[in-house]
RNA sequence: GCGUCUAUAGCUCAAUUGGAUAGAGCGUCAGCCUCCGGAGUUGAAGAUAUAGGUUCAAAUCCUAUUAGGCGCCCCA
C-alpha cells in the first residue's frame, strides 16, 4: 500500500515538472497513529517545497490535483503545515487478514539479505567462571538479532569465541590447584588476592580429586607463592610439570564451558561453532598474522616488544602485540580471529561486546580492514551494562571476588520468557536498571505475560467454538463484514508487521519488535473486551475470527524471533 | 584530564529516526464480570536536565553548561 502511495506521488511530482527527479526513495510515506488525519501521510510537500520555489502548502495543493485515481484510495487531504493525508477503503486494508492466512509463519519474512553470509559472534565470556546476569543482556540481543537476520533472509551463523588461553585461564587454574590442595591438607590456606574465589573453584577442585586422587599435588604448595602472580603461576607450572599443569586446565575450562553451554541452553540459545582462542595457536595462525603484519610494515620494536600501528588506524595510541617476555597479547589472538573469520567468506562480521570494550573497537576495525580489504564488513555494537539491584542496594558483578547473581539463577528464578523479553524491550545502548527483587516478586510486571494473555485468549476462543460443534472457515467476502474501529486497528497494525522486521534487523534494534508485539496484544485485549467474537451471525462470526486468528499468527511469528513461547493455555 | 555513551511522568522504559495533541507499565485516584479466561478493560492526574542555535517543523541535529555510566595496562 506505501509503495502504491509512493508511486502515485512520484507520478505527480512528474506532472506538475518533469524536470525535477525526486527519487522514490526521498518519498517517504508513514502510518497516522491518528485516525483523523487518514490512514498514510506523506510530509513530501514540505520537504521538497524549496525544490519547487513554493510554500509546502501550495506544492501540495498541487501534487493533490495531479493526482490520479485508485481504487484503494478514498480520499486524500491535505492538512496542517502541508502534509498529504490518504484515506483507505476500508475493504483493501483487511485484505492483509487474507495475506497471513495464506502465508501464516512466512508472513513478515523477505529477501533482504540475499542470502549473505553473516556471522555474530556474541556472548563470548571468559571461561573463567558462570554467565552472570551481566551476560544475559548480550546473549538474548545476539540470539535475537541472529533470528532476525535470518527472517530477512541472510544466512547467519552464531559463534562463540573462547578465551581458552592466557593468563587469565593460568590464574584459573592456579585458584583450582590452591582449593585442590586445601581440600587435601585443610591446614593450607586460601589468602592469595588476585585469585578467583567462586564456589564453583571449589566444585572443579573437589571434581579433580574425586577422579584422580592427589595426582596434581606438590609438597608445599604455600612455598611456591610469590608476591607477582606471574611468577607464582611460572613457579607451580614447573613444580607441577607442564604437562600437569595443562590437564588441570583443560580440565577446569571444560567444567566451566559445560556449565555456560547449560545456562544458554536454559535460554534458549544454541550456537552454531564454538570458536577456541587456543585453536590459533595451536594452528599457527597467530604467528603467520604477526608476520604478515611485520612484513606490511604495521609494526615496530620499541623495549623488546613488538608494537601494532593501530594509531594510524584511528586508535589512541599504538598497542603491543608480542610482550618483551615474548607473550602475546589478547589483542594479537584476536587480530588471528578476525583474520579468520574473514577466510572463512562472510559478508558481514558482527560483533556484540559489552560496552565496557568501547575503547577497543577503532584497533581492532583498523587490523580488520587491512585483511578484509573491502570483501567483508565489520559491525561492532556494543550493549550497555545493566545495572543489577536488589531492592535500592546496587549488586556487584565481579567473576573473580566470586560475588555475582549466575544468569541461571535469574532463568531459574524469573524464567526464560520473562528474562529475555526483559532484556530485550530495551534499547540495547541505552543503560539498564535490572531489579531482581521485582523481577522476581513481581512477575506479571513484565509484559510478555500480557502479550502470552492475548495468545492464550484467541486459543480459547477458538477451542470454545469447537465445543458448541462449530467450525470456522474463511472466505474473502466475509472481510466485507468488519467495519469496527477497533478491528481496523488491529489491521493496521497487522500490515505494519513486515515493516517493523524489516527495520528492527536493519538498525538492530530488537526493541522494536518487542515494543511492536504489546501494542498488537493492547490492541487485541481492548477489542475482546468491547466485543463477542462467537456471534450467531455466521459471516460475522467467521469475519472476527479471520481476524483474530490472523493475529494469533502475527504474535507467533514474532515470539519466535524473540524466543519466548506462546502457550494456548496459562 | 582525554575519549565515549547517556539524561523523557514519582519509578522502569517508548516515541515509526526531524513530523501533527510525547506514548506504555508499575504506583495513585474513579469506573467495568448473570456476557468468548479480570494475568483483562474504560478513564483521571503527571514529563522532554539547563541555556542558546539550525528550519515550515526539534525529545531527536549543532554548541556550551550540569549530572551520571564506561574506557584510557606489555589485563583479558
Amino acid at each position: 500500500m506505501k509503495d502504491i502511495i509512493k508511486d502515485l506521488i512520484k507520478k505527480s511530482l512528474k506532472k506538475i515538472d518533469k524536470h525535477k527527479n525526486i527519487s522514490i526513495e526521498d518519498i517517504e510515506v508513514s502510518l497516522c497513529k491518528d485516525n483523523k488525519f487518514g490512514d498514510f501521510s506523506s510530509n513530501i510537500a514540505m520537504k521538497f517545497s524549496h525544490v519547487y520555489n513554493s510554500s509546502p502548502r501550495d506544492l501540495a495543493k498541487k501534487i493533490l490535483e495531479n493526482i490520479s485515481d485508485n481504487k484503494n484510495i478514498l480520499k486524500v487531504e491535505i492538512a496542517g503545515p502541508g502534509f498529504i493525508n490518504f484515506f483507505i477503503v476500508k475493504v483493501s486494508q483487511f485484505e492483509v487478514i487474507e495475506k497471513i492466512l495464506k502465508e501464516q509463519n512466512l508472513f513478515g519474512k523477505n529477501n533482504l539479505g540475499l542470502n549473505q553470509k553473516v556471522l555474530i559472534e556474541f556472548v563470548s565470556a571468559n571461561p573463567t567462571g558462570p554467565l552472570h546476569v551481566g551476560h544475559g543482556r548480550g546473549a538474548a540481543f545476539g540470539d535475537c538479532l541472529s533470528s532476525l537476520l535470518q527472517e530477512n533472509g541472510y544466512d547467519v551463523t552464531k559463534e562463540y569465541y573462547v578465551n581458552d588461553a592466557g593468563k587469565q585461564i593460568d590464574i584459573l587454574t592456579l585458584s583450582v590447584l590452591q582449593r585442590y590442595h586445601e581440600l587435601i591438607d585443610s591446614n593450607s590456606k586460601f589468602e592469595y588476592e588476585n585469585l578467583y574465589k567462586g564456589d564453583y573453584i571449589w566444585d572443579i577442585a573437589a571434581e579433580i580429586h574425586r577422579n584422580l586422587s592427589d595426582t596434581y599435588m606438590i609438597e608445599d604448595f604455600e612455598n611456591y607463592k610469590s608476591i607477582s602472580i606471574d611468577d607464582y603461576i611460572l613457579n607451580v607450572k614447573n613444580n607441577l610439570s607442564e604437562k600437569k599443569f595443562k590437564e588441570v586446565k583443560d580440565t577446569s575450562v571444560k567444567f566451566i564451558l559445560d556449565d555456560i553451554k547449560k545456562t544458554l541452553k536454559l535460554s534458549g540459545i544454541n550456537f552454531d561453532s564454538w570458536f577456541l582462542e587456543s585453536s590459533l595457536i595451536d594452528n599457527g595462525d597467530l604467528k603467520d598474522i604477526i608476520k604478515y603484519l611485520h612484513e606490511n610494515n604495521n609494526t615496530y620494536e620499541k623495549d623488546n616488544a613488538l608494537w601494532f600501528k593501530s594509531q594510524e588506524l584511528g586508535d589512541e595510541k599504538d598497542r603491543v602485540l608480542v610482550k618483551e617476555n615474548k607473550d602475546h597479547t589478547y589483542l594479537s589472538t584476536d587480530i588471528a580471529y578476525h583474520k579468520n573469520k574473514i577466510s572463512r567468506n562472510f559478508n558481514r562480521v558482527i560483533n556484540i561486546w559489552g560496552a565496557d570494550h568501547h575503547g577497543y573497537v577503532s584497533r581492532i576495525n583498523g587490523a580488520f580492514n587491512i585483511f578484509a580489504k573491502g570483501k567483508s564488513q565489520l559491525i561492532v555494537l556494543l550493549v550497555q551494562f545493566a545495572n543489577l539491584y536488589r531492592g535500592k542496594s546496587k549488586v556487584s558483578m565481579s567473576t573473580r571476588s566470586g560475588d555475582f547473581v549466575t544468569l541461571e539463577e535469574l532463568l531459574k528464578e524469573v524464567g526464560k520468557d520473562a528474562t529475555r523479553f526483559f532484556y530485550l524491550a530495551r534499547k540495547s545502548d541505552q543503560h539498564m536498571d535490572f531489579d531482581i527483587e521485582l523481577a522476581k516478586s513481581n512477575d506479571s510486571n513484565n509484559p510478555v505475560y500480557y502479550i502470552q494473555y492475548a495468545h492464550a485468549r484467541i486459543c480459547s476462543i477458538f477451542r470454545l467454538l469447537k465445543e458448541n460443534g462449530n467450525e470456522f472457515h474463511y472466505n474473502k467476502k466475509f472481510l466485507e463484514f468488519l467495519s469496527e474501529e477497533e478491528e481496523l486497528n488491529i489491521v493496521k497494525k497487522l500490515s505494519f508487521y513486515p515493516e517493523v522486521i524489516k527495520k528492527s534487523a536493519e538498525k538492530h534494534e530488537p526493541h522494536l519488535l518487542t515494543n511492536y508485539m504489546r501494542e498488537l496484544a493492547q490492541e487485541i485485549h481492548s477489542y475482546y473486551n468491547k466485543f463477542q467474537i462467537l456471534v450467531d451471525d455466521d459471516n460475522l462470526r467467521n469475519a472476527r475470527l479471520a481476524l483474530i486468528e490472523a493475529s494469533k499468527h502475527v504474535l507467533v511469528n514474532s515470539s519466535k524471533i524473540i524466543g519466548i513461547n506462546m502457550p494456548d493455555k496459562m
